[in-house]
DNA sequence: AATGAATGAGTGTTCATTCAT
DNA sequence: GATGAATGAACACTCATTCAT
């Protein structure tokens, strides 16, 4: 009836971020019932309302909190660079790091998007939309300052978050390659094309 | 108390498959209940089942004919192309033009993946691998001919449908760009990189 | 759509009979679902009202016909008989094969008396009662005569009803005793006791 | 919306049992809604399973708790008692008062062992096994000591059981009959038959 | 006499959430 | 801060029954 000894407040919401983290990872915000999620915390389910005020919420947390270390880890990388070629190459070695570390963070971020109530879903897409602006921007400085060519700057910078966030889904740590040899991949396929043409210059055939 | 008059056993299949496409896209599996499908489809929920025999079945049914569809028409799509380059400029046209039109079958068959129940999720698994194999396969064939220069075939086969599949996300049929506009960008991006720099020439640059 | 070759109206009415017959017994009134009975039929659960009017008829006419013949099968077996004893004999012959022969039809007629609608339910009751006062009749004759010796008429017959019933629960036609062996037990069980005492005369004890 | 002030924990389940019991022996299980089950205790039907975990569960507990205590009450009563004729005189007192006192717990033990899960279904019929056996057992103890003549053993038990269980369906604690004069019938019944020649000695006429 | 598609009520069960203790 | 018992709505699914074909 009583309280389990030795549990307090701030470990048990930790506790939970961490399982929710986890269940709606494997299963899905609606799959995941707060039963379920209070089971692997260790308490009941209506303890769990001592610490959330609904699933939603706890939903928009893990989300919301994810998006904000985004960004600020983000400006944190290309923080004093300023030719666009570095800021793209901080961008893209900041974004695959990122995502490999928190791969479950960002899965939700993308997959339970619909499960968001309209005004969280507004905030985390107008988060996303700031993130993208950035790559966006570091493009259009390259464009701008006649540094880069890109056939069509907004394309580009979906092509190349689709193609860094796709890492997520198939990065092993143990695997046969290192995090670091992933960037350099992921850099040179960016620059210079993923599939290129050995024998004919790749400008000549450019469109 | 009987069936209305007018409704007949395959239009109302064809209905719940339609209706349940759109539910699952909008809401996810979990998230739809038979109820609102069934209010979709103009019957009572339990009529449901003269057509389906779970709902577990009518995601998998959808998908698995996504699947299938998907892999005839990519066939269908490079037969009689022979050349690495030939083929690989079909795959991107088709896997572009595919997923424009059938961004609704593509999107649930990423999302409700871990809706699916094992067996199911194995089979599934297995038809996309198939998919990916076509086009690691082009890959390797352009390499071994000394076609193509490609960092890591299957990083870049994954970057690739990464890359591709993205376009579901933003494509709008009434927008800016018309498909086949799309169609192209995307092919330049992949084969001479999605930001190039200006003054020094690509191949020179090349690792 | 239309019917299958070769199926007709009596014999697929029969076919519903006893399939039904053995459904209540294995699984219950309640239990067997109409569509599992037209599956084991061979038709769709829509035809079985071709032939039936509702659920709870088929019970109460598979019960009803059972009783009407339990009940002329003893006037049959007691025909002609009229010293008590012989007919104490003749019923105890008639119940215990009538019942090892047809054990499940008897099983239902009890156990799902409570699963037909009252006036149903009135009307088996007063045909068991009509069967269950042949045998008091018979005590009656037997006590009124001189010949027997009774502790209480309704209570024997309820005693002998029972006992001899429950032979449906546990023989079987292949095992250790005959028909005809049970009945002898039986009949001497009823006559001088289950258990009696060797070396102390039953009569001297008599209560 | 929380919990009307009063109820509580111990007092629901045996609320629940006590209906569960009553609705089963009037409706049988399958008949029972948990709706119903509900009503009766006064809660909502989502309610119960914070003290059920199953329908089955439900069923499963009423028949084992009943069984282990007729086991455990048998045990008692016999408990001192070596000679057999005394042995199996208790039994029967036992039997008949206990059958009286619980009989919708004993009907159901009989009329819903199919309505059991197979696992559960092996339990029961286990215990009612032991039950049998220590009937059995009384009987091959007077037989063995030379006391008792029975035409059969088995046959004999399950008569007697057969016999005295009869007793649920029809004793009226009201009625022309007592409790202790039912017993002294039923006695007398197994021990000199139910229905005697008056001027034959029934030592006599054995078979 | 059979089918297949429908109905509307019902099933056991789970859900997020509340709150007196 | 935790519990356990409650709510009321919802869930996927099954049911007996109907009827145009």
């Amino acid at each position: 009836m009583a309280r389990t000894v030795g549990s307090n407040g701030p470990k048990t919401m930790e506790a939970i971020r961490k399982a929710g983290l986890r269940l709606i990872y494997t299963q899905g915000y609606e799959a995941m019932s707060l039963r379920r999620l209070a089971a692997e915390v260790g308490i009941q389910a209506g303890s769990l309302y001592n610490h959330i005020t609904t699933k939603q919420d706890l939903l928009f947390d893990l989300i919301k909190v994810h998006m904000d270390e985004l960004l600020e880890r983000l400006d944190q990388a290309l923080d004093g660079i300023a030719d666009p070629e570095d800021r793209l190459q901080a961008f893209i070695a900041f974004h695959v790091g990122y995502h490999i570390a928190r791969k479950r963070e960002v899965f939700i971020c993308y997959s339970e998007l619909r499960s968001l109530e309209s005004k969280n879903y507004d905030i985390v897409v107008g988060l996303r939309q700031q993130y993208e602006r950035k790559l966006i921007g570091i493009l259009d400085d390259g464009v701008a300052s006649g540094r880069f060519t890109v056939a069509d700057t907004t394309v580009a910078a979906y092509g190349i978050l689709a193609m860094l966030t796709g890492v997520c889904t198939w990065f092993k740590p143990a695997g046969r390659l290192s995090k670091e040899e992933v960037t350099g991949i992921y850099t040179g396929m960016v620059r210079h094309g993923l599939v290129r043409t050995v024998d004919a210059p790749a400008v000549a055939e450019a469109t």
